[in-house]
DNA sequence: GTGGTCTAGACCACA
DNA sequence: GTGGTCTAGACCACG
C-alpha cells in the first residue's frame, strides 16, 4: 500500500480515507487480513496510535473489524467502504459550494468557475 | 452588517472573510470607519479578542488600518480586498480538487460531478 | 461530579457512562458547559487523553459537543443521553442472559436465580 | 463436542467454560480421555495454542489432568467442574448487578427489569 | 486556559 | 507478534 499523507493536516482521517479507498478499489479483498497496526504505522511513517485510532474509526463505519491478538480484517460487505467514499465526495462538494456561496458566488457562478478551472 | 458564523468552525477566519466580502461588495467604502471592535463583537456574538485578531490580520493584508484612539478604517485601495477574495476562491477550489483527486477522481470526473450537482 | 472508577477495567467507557448518567439525572443541564478536559481528568484521576477520547465518543453519540478554545457543552436534546443509558442496560442484560444461556441455564432458571440473589 | 465460539471475545475462557460445562453435564465421564489438543483445536476452529492454554487452566482448576505422551483426561472428582460453573454463574450475576448499580438501578429495580425481560 | 492532534513508550491479554 | 488501553508530554489554533 502506497501512502500520500499531508503532515500539515490531521493524519487520522487521511489514513481512514486511503484505507477506505484501497478497499473500495479492491486492493484489499473482503475478509482479507490488513497489515498490522505497527506495520502500517511504520509504512506510513506515523505513530502506531494514529493508525490504531483510524482503524477503530473504520470499525465503527463497518469497514474493518479486529480480532484480538490476530489482526485487523476487511469486512465481508465492502459496500460500506464504497458508500463512505461516496459520502465523502458529497460532503466535500457540499462544503465547497457552501463555502463559495458564503463568498457571494451562486451555484451557477461556481459551476462556471469549476468548468474553466486549470484549463489554461 | 449581517453575520452568519458557523460556531463549529474557527471564527477568526470567518470574520476576516465576511469583512473582506463586505468591503469588496461596497458595503463599506474606502476610508470609511468600521464599527468598533467591541460593537462588532457584540453584533457578531463573539469574543472581542477574536474580532481584534481578525482586524489585525486584515491590517496585514492591507485591507484595514487602525488609528490609535480612533478606530479601524477601510484602506483607500480596496483592490486588495477583492484580490484576497479571489485568492480565497482559488484556494478553496484548489483544495477541493486536490481532495477529490486523492479519492481517485480525476479533474474531468470532478467537473462532471460538479456540473450535475444539486440539479435534480 | 463524583467519580467511581474501576482501574482494572477500561476507563474510557466508564467515563462515558458516568457522564451520560450525570446528564440523564440532570446534574448537567442542556447547553451547560462541562468541566474542561484537563479539569475532569484531574478530578477523576486519569489522563486527559482518556477524558478527551470519552468526550469524543459522547460527541458521536450526540450527547456532548465541543467548541474549540471554549470547552465542551451538553447538547440541547438530552433524550440521547437517556436513550444511551437505556441501551446500555438492555445490552448488559442481554449479554448476561446469553452468557448464562451458554452455561445451560434457560431464561426461567436465570430469572429464578436473579430473584433469589443476595437475599440471605 | 459442539462448539459455539464468539470470535469477538477471548477464546481461551470460552473454551474453558464449554469444556467445563460438557464435563458437568456428563458428556465426558470422570477418568475419560479428552480429544487431543490438536483435534479439539481443529474441531473448534481455533489455534492449538489456545486449546493448550485452556486445558492448562483447567488443570489448575483440578478439572483435567495431563499424562505425558498420552493426552488429557477428566479428573475423577467432577464436583470441581460443577463448582467452577456455579462460581461462573455467581460471578457473572454479581458483575451484572454491580454494572447496573453503577447505572443508578438498585437491586429491586434490576430484579423487576429482569423479571419482565423478553416477555412481550 | 481550552480543545485537537500527534508522538513516544509502556503494559496487558491473547494467538 | 498483535490489538487494546493508558500515561506522559508536546505543539497548535483559538478565545
Amino acid at each position: 500500500m502506497k501512502w500520500t499523507l499531508d503532515k500539515a493536516k490531521p493524519l487520522c482521517p487521511q489514513i481512514c480515507e486511503q484505507v477506505c479507498l484501497s478497499i473500495a478499489l479492491g486492493e484489499f479483498k473482503p475478509g482479507e487480513k490488513m497489515f498490522s497496526v505497527r506495520e502500517t504505522a511504520l509504512n506510513a511513517g506515523v505513530n502506531p496510535n494514529t493508525v490504531q485510532k483510524a482503524f477503530e474509526q473504520l470499525e465503527i463505519d463497518g469497514i474493518l473489524y479486529s480480532v484480538r491478538g490476530s489482526g485487523w480484517f476487511v469486512c465481508e460487505d465492502i459496500s460500506k467502504a464504497k458508500e463512505t467514499l461516496d459520502n465523502l465526495v458529497a460532503e466535500k462538494t457540499e462544503a465547497f459550494f457552501s463555502a463559495l456561496n458564503a463568498l457571494s458566488m451562486d451555484n451557477e457562478a461556481i459551476k462556471k468557475y469549476v468548468k474553466e478551472w486549470d484549463n489554461e
